[in-house]
DNA sequence: GTTAGCACTCACCCAATCAGAGTGCTAATC
DNA sequence: GATTAGCACTCTGATTGGGTGAGTGCTAAC
């Protein structure tokens, strides 16, 4: 059973004039800041018909209506329309990404903060998952008689490193004999797939000097190895949501922050999402019932991809956030498309 | 004009009873739970005096008192007394540390994270300052014909890195031989020393050819610098302020909250303040002014110095909250004494 | 110097009241 | 049959006023 334009009409009014002023909108009102042509009497009846359809709620008899998230879904799947982006926001943030360009982390980061900036709401960016990462390279440096670096690089240009500190001295010879060994082992496979081989191969049993030091190096670089493939997650704007009605009470502003508490929890829930823009409203997420969470995926490369993230009220304004966040991930992906020939160069510290 | 012993005895029973209970206390409750062997009006006259002189203050003529800042700084500097931890809480931080004892950035969250768990309040640990840190190596590794790892290791074994895309092909040997120039050129020198002298100084000039090069990669090296000067902020139990009743006021909660969205402006705060442990109480801070902030430090090798601390309302448990840091920062300062022969390993990878 | 006694002051809670916004229904109108 | 005007009804939120209890401050007695 479909809506009648009439009621479209209606419902979007309603929902326009909710997420303006985040209170219970009464048929009046709509009546006289839309102009419909119907009396509030009409329109009295029609929302009567979209409660019962789930559209609406009612906080008490006497209270205007509010939208259910069925309407928002609703609202997103169909009525909502793509805006441009003001000359304003998108000078901000190309201005904005292109000042940290060299720096990967750094740029992740901004993107977050301009997301909140621009919306007024909490934002978060992730760096890429490394799950699809395959190793280039691994080498151990000296530093002391007893200390050496172990360094492990990613095909997609992913470093990490570690300090390891030896119970046995080592030589220069044994160390680059390693460090070809391990390569040859591991190149090409890739992260997870080695971790996951948990048993600590025979790098080299062919060369029995070598066990000494192998040992020693080992689980370090396996550590390393789950380092590498953690993922950074950046959050702003937390305290955006005090400004917001909804959050005026101090239960619902603990429930709201205790969220980023955990963050390994937080960034596997967002880990799980689907690629593109997606958007989960209210009941729809198992993590925070009265909220609105909207992702987005960028890549690096055309391979690897992270993502960034806006989380708020369930009144939000969806047309909005999701241009807004479409036009940030293009800008990302453009940024980070490591074409051959550019002078760019791009940070792995994470 | 001194305190005489009993107007010291009352105050510090106002104190035990308003930090526990958060409630302005009276007369007549100090005259029931500690046995002063003086009546309520006595009390009453000795607590008027000490408002007289600062010590206590009233919300309103029919309320109890409640301690001020002054109180509370007399206190912590002649009244408190050192508690003992627990066997528990010794055993909790014993065990978590020594667990996480290879990874020293997880090592310092965890501090964080015990701080925060066992006082209930909110509280951060800063990774050491690394200005005095001074340049062991450099290394430069190539990765494919355009891009290469800058490798910068400090003497206290830090160790940073970046991926630089070159305009200019490169050869192994002209890697290898900046390489050099650049160790010979700044080994020893502080990061900070060579930051400040930002003149991009000729490493090189006697070798015309490396000049493409090191063009190329000199912005990449004291953008690296700038980064290993970096602390990293752990930030812990944020969250716990909304089980207080000071800040069951939502903008109570915001004014704390927003002290941590700016990061770095909080860590250069924190940085600021004198060695040991520190306890500032609130108008004392600068950053805000209803609080108490406790910071101290621990030390890396002897050398490099981090801190923690605990934020939390000027009403707060500082007795127990001292002893607690002072223990921990032992213990860290413990774990992070990298006496020679021992298994132990580091990492490194802010 | 200490204490008992007592008037006084607030904050807090509760109930009652009132205005305003908005609905839901009915009956009239197009 | 759809639309509308009119009106009774409901509920919230703000306001008011009395009652209670905790606690002080003062005075006079010990």
């Amino acid at each position: 059973m479909d809506l009648s334009e009439r009621q479209l009409q209606i419902l979007q009014a309603i929902i326009n004039d909710y997420v303006e002023n985040a209170e219970p909108v009464g048929s009046r009102s709509i009546a006289k800041k839309y102009d419909l042509g119907v009396s509030p009497a009409t329109i009295r009846n029609e929302m009567s018909d979209l409660e019962e359809m789930g559209y609406l709620t009612h906080p008490h008899t006497s209270a205007g209506r509010v939208p259910s998230d069925k309407a928002y879904r609703l609202y997103v799947n169909n009525l909502m329309k793509k805006k441009n982006l003001s000359a304003r926001d998108k000078r901000l943030i190309n201005e904005r990404l292109a000042a940290s360009r060299d720096e990967f982390d750094a740029t992740i980061r901004h993107a977050a903060e301009l997301l909140s900036e621009i919306t007024h709401l909490t934002s978060f960016a992730l760096t890429p998952a490394t799950n699809e990462e395959t190793i280039s390279f691994i080498r151990l440096l000296p530093v002391d008689e007893r200390t050496i670096i172990l360094m492990i690089v990613g095909e997609s240009g992913n470093v990490t490193n570690t300090t390891l500190r030896l119970k046995v001295p080592y030589t220069q010879e044994r160390l680059d004999l390693l460090s070809k060994n391990m390569t040859v082992t591991y190149k090409g496979r890739t992260l997870d797939d080695v971790l996951k081989s948990h048993i600590i191969e025979d790098v080299g049993t062919d060369i029995a000097a070598l066990n000494a030091l192998e040992a020693g190096v080992m689980p370090g670089f396996l550590r390393t190895l789950e380092d590498m493939l953690n993922v950074n997650l950046y959050m702003e704007g937390m305290t955006n949501i005090f400004n917001l009605p909804e959050y005026s009470s101090i239960d619902r502003a603990r429930d709201f922050m205790q969220l980023f508490a955990q963050k390994d929890w937080f960034t596997q829930k967002i880990l799980q999402r689907a690629d593109g823009v997606v958007v989960t409203i209210g009941d729809e997420n198992t993590m925070m019932k009265d909220c609105s969470l909207i992702t987005a995926t960028y890549h690096v490369d055309g391979k690897l991809v992270g993502k960034i993230g806006v989380i708020g009220p369930t009144r939000m304004k969806y047309g909005e956030v999701t241009s807004l966040m479409e036009y940030l991930t293009n800008n990302l992906s453009e940024s980070f498309r490591l074409t051959d020939g550019e002078d760019k160069t791009e940070r792995n510290d994470k």
